[in-house]
DNA sequence: GATAGCATGTGAACACTGTTCGCATTTAAT
DNA sequence: ATTAAATGCGAACAGTGTTCACATGCTATC
């Protein structure tokens, strides 16, 4: 991947620089990202950054765009999954969805911070658009929609409700000294009243 | 309020440099806000506020304790005003969470800012546990418990589906180009199949 | 009421940040 | 081979959080 023919020329300096922003938000969290970090972690000029990007935000708006297409694919593998095993594809793509914001909490904050991106990018909202699909594909077909922005009013409250419990767990009071598993099977509780809802609005 | 009998002494900078916090983050965002701009704000040398607060942290601490008891207040006056009205506590309790949050979006952001403040101050602490205690005064008495801290699965399920909805509607795609009124209809239609779910639980 | 001590505010300094700009270097097109 | 475009660099700028020695005001004690 890593194509250094010249060492001034890097060669993929712009997804380079969010593997930067990856690594440094990983490590020290979203806060501690610095456009002079980013740059130095990758062996360039702190100017050299803004070849590529017009803002910090312009940065963070791109990894926040990455980030949502991550979020989208584990949605995804987590639905075919649940229906190659026969399982509740729901519940499945709610617990990935807790399951990606644990495991990568920079990543999630990163998605949703409104003021430190641009959050009218096109990238970015089409991979918001993309997210919301992904997520509707965890309900029966039956609710099939015209436009992918509607939604019904119970697919917004399960949306929001695993959201929250994704925001409460990682930026909130609930959860903080247990273990992932115990995490996610909090969350398995939670959801099991959210289901039959669900599944009870789905058969009209 | 305001007392400049010295013009050198001011008398409540600690409080102030929180108005000026509020007022900063109100108009320009939450991530604008800059310690020298509120001592400038208050009329004050940048350096002085660090005889009040440790860090910038410790402020913005401060200040997610005051807007967490600010929304407790909120939500207790909403639930009280309900059991005179003989209205259903529990919507009231969700539509003023989320009405909250649409009006002061900052201090909403403030609160779950796990990154940007000392999340295990004891003062901050404490004002979640109110705010946690206060949520469950919409539930009905019956479910009391001996641990504030404890939540059933019903509760769980109805503060993330309220929080994650107001965290959708301020920094994610949610109702972005609703009136407030049509957002906070939006929050009623998602509360119904919610309410259904939680008030039969109560029963048990 | 003077004085000593403590709390509070100041100004200058430091390292660091995002950002700009003229210039250097490499790549691509003619 | 010569140009033009793309990409990277170094120096500079204003603004940020923070520190520290110093100045000022307040309060309690003799």
């Amino acid at each position: 991947m890593k194509k250094r023919k010249s060492s001034y020329h890097h060669g993929d300096l712009a997804e380079s620089l969010l593997n930067a922003v990856d690594e440094l938000a990983g490590k020290f969290g979203l806060e501690a990202v610095t456009l002079r970090g980013c740059a130095k972690l990758v062996g360039v000029s702190p100017s050299s950054a803004f070849r590529h990007y017009a803002d910090k935000r312009a940065l963070l708006t791109a990894f926040a765009t990455r980030a949502l297409q991550q979020l989208s694919q584990a949605l995804s593998e987590a639905n075919q999954q649940a229906v190659q095993s026969n399982n509740d594809a729901f519940t499945a793509v709610s617990l990935a969805y807790i399951e990606f914001t644990i495991d990568k909490p920079a990543l999630f904050r990163a998605m949703w911070r409104e003021e430190a991106i641009y959050s009218s990018d096109d990238a970015y909202m089409e991979a918001i658009v993309e997210l919301n699909s992904t997520m509707k594909g965890g309900f029966a077909s039956s609710i099939t929609d015209d436009d992918p922005t509607a939604m019904s009013a119970e697919e917004l409250l399960a949306w929001s409700s695993v959201h929250g419990l994704a925001h409460l767990l990682i930026d909130g009071p609930v959860g903080n000294d247990m273990t992932k598993a115990n995490k996610l099977k909090l969350a398995n509780e939670m959801l099991k009243p959210l289901t039959t809802s669900i599944h009870s609005a789905e058969r009209n």
